[in-house]
DNA sequence: TCTGGGGTCCTAGGACCC
DNA sequence: TCTGGGGTCCTAGGACCC
């Protein structure tokens, strides 16, 4: 049995944590440069306001119904989402955190009868230990867990544990699920199903074998093998990252090929850190710089290159040099560039790679420099010394308010000591 | 005027091999 | 005029997730 834990409305129930006060308001936290919902509370879910829409389009509801507005604080949502997941760890062997607040453990530890209480106490735990409301779905396969895990959101009286345990009720949860709305299934399945026919899970689940199969292919096969009871997906590892990606929308689109050069630098140097704290190597190098998709009034224009490299490598360095030529080759002037971004793939464990007989860098050399600046780094702050392309430590601070708009951040309640000052407990 | 960021997995088709 | 059969590997793009 797998029983997934979902924090309630995450990033709203972070900042609430630190603002007692905002408990039963409408609460939305933005997305970067304050463009989109991305978390809603229960009040503002209520007002029919949907996950996603711009800010701009709602200016009317917040004003009238007083919804605080929160600017994304990742830092704080990362540092609250290791503590909940740190509890749940410890109540399990087998974890697999699957987003920042979501995880997956088994309970076949539990005898049966005892696993709805049990997970009962976990929540309690949370919530006690955080402050982070969590709701949990315990089922056979984790697709079910999810749906139960809606269930126990939805209704109150299942005290924030749902479980599916029997045939019956895995067809009652079924029977009244919209089929759009079971994990796995998006917009284009949801379409192909209801011009089947089918409309809620029951109905897909009723079908045979090969209607999934041949409709959906082999994911939809898997959905519907789930939906019957069917474990088929396993706990995974998500900690060794396939692909590591920084990108950023600027609030005022860039022209100036230095600007760019700065923030492609910052990205690259992000995404090479989080490289090497994972201890691995990549070998390929993407590097994309793109127009405002949504402005009709001016020519697209986008950089997508991607470069492969002749050795792994993780050194900011280097990435930097191809990252920078590939822009340097591609940039257009004149031209108002919106979003940016670096991707690092084909990422492996950095001792699994050959050495290249004929390597013109000094490696040796490169790994200690790159050594010594990540210690710099920790011990002094990661602005303490930077390479001469990226965002300077003086400039940074009253340059990226111009680059990168943020009105209504909450403090780094739980990751800057300074902040501990403004806490009132 | 203003529209996020970071991921995984699957598949079709091209390139290449004997 | 007639022009095989059977593979593997790679990649771009689609679909989906939170």
């Amino acid at each position: 049995m797998y029983a997934l834990a979902d924090c309630n409305n995450f990033f709203v129930s972070c900042e609430r944590v630190f603002r007692p006060d905002l408990w039963n308001k409408p609460v939305v936290v933005l997305s970067g440069n304050d463009g989109c919902v991305v978390s809603r509370s229960n009040e503002v879910k209520a007002l029919g306001i949907k996950m996603g829409v711009p800010l701009y389009q709602i200016r009317k509801e917040v004003e009238l119904y007083g919804i605080t507005c929160f600017s994304s604080n990742f830092s704080l949502y990362g540092d609250m989402s290791s503590r909940v997941m740190s509890i749940l760890r410890k109540h399990t062997t087998r974890f697999e955190q699957y987003s920042i607040d979501e995880s997956f453990i088994n309970v076949d530890h539990i005898p049966a009868d005892e696993q709805k209480h049990y997970c009962e106490q976990i929540v309690r735990e949370i919530y006690q230990g955080t402050g982070i409301p969590v709701s949990m779905g315990i089922a056979p396969s984790k697709t079910l867990a999810k749906v139960a895990s809606k269930y126990a959101k939805k209704y109150k009286g299942y005290h924030g544990v749902c479980i599916i345990d029997s045939d019956t009720k895995r067809r009652k949860a079924l029977e009244t699920f919209e089929i759009g709305d079971i994990w796995g299934i998006g917009g284009k399945a949801k379409a192909k199903l209801q011009g089947a026919g089918v409309l809620t899970a029951l109905q897909f689940a009723d079908r045979n074998k090969e209607f999934a199969h041949n409709l959906l292919h082999k994911t939809g096969l898997m959905t519907w093998r789930e939906l019957n009871g069917e474990d088929c997906i396993d706990i995974k590892d998500f900690s060794q990252k396939l692909s590591i990606t920084h990108s950023r929308t600027f609030a005022t689109a860039i022209t100036e090929l230095p600007v760019l050069e700065q923030q492609i630098s910052d990205f690259c140097e992000a995404c090479a850190r989080q490289l090497r704290m994972q201890e691995s190597v990549c070998q390929r190098l993407t590097v994309y710089v793109s127009t405002s998709r949504f402005r009709t009034d001016i020519e697209q224009h986008r950089i997508d290159v991607e470069t492969a490299l002749p050795i792994p490598t993780a050194n900011t360095a280097e990435l930097l040099q191809y990252a920078l030529s590939t822009l340097r080759k591609n940039f257009r002037p004149n031209t108002p560039y919106k979003k940016a971004g670096i991707i690092l793939t084909h990422i492996f464990p950095q001792n699994s790679t050959l050495p290249y007989l004929f390597d013109e860098r000094n490696r040796e050399k490169d790994s200690r420099l790159q050594a010594t600046l990540d210690m710099m780094h920790d011990k002094f702050g990661k602005r303490t010394i930077v390479f001469g392309t990226q965002t300077t430590p003086i400039s940074a601070d009253s340059q990226n308010q111009e680059v990168y708009k943020m009105e209504n951040r909450s403090p780094l309640y739980t990751t800057d000591i300074s902040q501990l000052l403004h806490i009132r407990v």
